[in-house]
DNA sequence: GTCTATATTATGATAGAC
DNA sequence: GTCTATCATAATATAGAC
């Protein structure tokens, strides 16, 4: 029987096992599986280097978490979006679903360095990594592609690789943010540089007739 | 006095040194600066982890050596193109240029891997990098793209970060290629996955009126 | 549940044999 | 010039105090 309510106590374990994954998260985004430290995402979190073997046995499994919590929040904010679109047109839809992933993208910056890191070789990481949330993701924005191609929209390539172009066109300025401010002097997360991006990206993959405006 | 020619024995040695530099390269590219270990490196290239300090001084250096090595590629690699082009017209230049970099990033993968893996948080390796290589590899787009204004074409975005989707556009697909294969099946080296890939990222980033063909 | 201390392994760099 | 052996340090994971 503990001495202290179970409730609190437990609470207080959540607590820790969040600020580790919000570490490990930023971490490993910066330095990849194998540069990142348990010693530095402890420290970063607050707490001592053995709360991460207590917490996630091992180091693996603490990147799983984050990579969980990672794509845990990008599918929140699309399933609302998705519901809070229902009905309106497909290439409205569309339209507006680039924006919001453009948005993502400037706002959690980890996300795609985080998967940046894992996608340049080949581990059982990046395997766990495509079944469990890459491929869910992909076939979601292939269906949206074939609706709008469905609608009458001119296929503009492949899905396999405009996925791929979008991806990187849409988040590499936030991604590589630290490159960015260096050689442009920029800062990309500001309001209306994103703002620009947002346009930039919609006018590439939504080339429309000059004068029309959705 | 060597008993040996000297010739002979500094042949041996820049050999060992390529092995390395090649090896790092990869090594970097795929796992980062803290992730690629010296050992890795030197069995990769088939020489003791001994060779590395020996050669190099630190592994920092030898970064640095992988890092000149690689933009050295891309800087004759241009340089030779751009003599090439004298004189043709400036739309028709920088649709060439385009194109010859997506070949290059698919030719070239771990230049963007290598870049990936560095631009993603703040180091003094990075603002080497910028300063050495990326700021005027940078200029040199800038000055295609001011041409490509003063010609008459409409601009489609700020430099600044049309150069950044530009290559996160067309270099994804090759620096995540690992992750790429897992998702789509398909291999982004393959002749026709390239030629479409080049056809992509002409058409998103030089659209014309339909029918037209430089 | 968390911390300090520690066992074990892996890393970068050095010394000495050949 | 290159290798084997080794040192000092930093890594992950475990054990025990509180």
């Amino acid at each position: 029987m503990p001495e202290r309510p179970p409730r609190r106590l437990q609470q207080r374990s959540v607590e820790t096992r969040e600020k580790l994954v919000e570490a490990a998260l930023h971490e490993f985004a910066e330095k990849g599986f194998g540069g990142a430290s348990t010693r530095a995402i402890a420290t970063r979190a607050g707490v001592a280097q053995s709360a991460v073997p207590y917490h996630f046995e091992t180091k693996d499994s603490l990147w799983k978490a984050a990579a969980d919590h990672l794509f845990g929040l990008l599918r929140e904010r699309f399933q609302a979006r998705v519901v809070g679109l229902d009905g309106v047109g497909v290439r409205t839809k569309s339209r507006l679903l680039v924006r919001d992933f453009v948005l993502f993208a400037a706002a959690h910056p980890e996300l795609h360095r985080f998967m940046l890191q894992e996608g340049t070789g080949r581990s059982e990481r990046l395997e766990w990594l495509v079944e469990k949330h890459i491929r869910p993701t992909f076939e979601f924005l292939r269906g949206q592609m074939d609706e709008l191609e469905a609608d009458g929209a001119p296929a503009i390539g492949r899905p396999d690789h405009l996925h791929y172009v979008l991806i990187g066109a849409a988040s590499t300025p936030y991604a590589l943010a630290p490159e960015f401010e260096l050689v442009t002097g920029e800062d990309p997360f500001a309001k209306e540089m994103v703002d620009a991006h947002v346009e930039l990206i919609l006018s590439l993959f939504f080339p429309e007739p000059r004068g029309e405006r959705q």
